[in-house]
DNA sequence: CTTTTGACTGAGT
DNA sequence: AACTCAGCCAAAA
């Protein structure tokens, strides 16, 4: 399968999310250089040709909302796994993004 | 080529 | 905290 140069780069920074923490859309969008592209980092994510190498369910949205149409089992699969990596949620389903956002350098 | 769509965001109500 | 509205982007139809 063939992908885009676009899609190629969400995934080079998504992958850098290490266990345990999370990113937003935007911030992947600025990583790679386009700031304004957060709505088709979403999209690139929501293909995500490498499901177990990039770990798509570590990103979030900017007010630490999970992805509601995620993959398998919705927001309740991928809180359940971030939960596994010891992120705790509040009871709105957000994820404290003070303490979990990760820090791309 | 034009239009629609979507795992988004930010400001305003 | 919940909803609406408008703006931006890439991919698919």
């Amino acid at each position: 399968m063939k992908i885009s140069l676009f899609a190629e780069q969400v995934y080079r920074v998504t992958r850098q999310i290490p266990r345990g923490k999370v990113a937003t859309y935007s911030q992947i969008a600025r990583l790679i250089d386009n700031p304004k592209s957060y709505r088709a980092v979403g999209n690139a994510l929501h293909k995500n040709p490498f499901a177990p190498q990039v770990p798509c369910h570590r990103v979030v949205s900017a007010k630490g909302d999970l992805a509601i149409k995620f993959g398998a089992g919705g927001k309740i699969e991928q809180q359940k796994r971030l939960g596994k990596e010891g992120i705790i949620f509040k009871k709105e389903g957000k994820v404290n993004l003070t303490k979990y956002q990760f820090e791309f350098k």
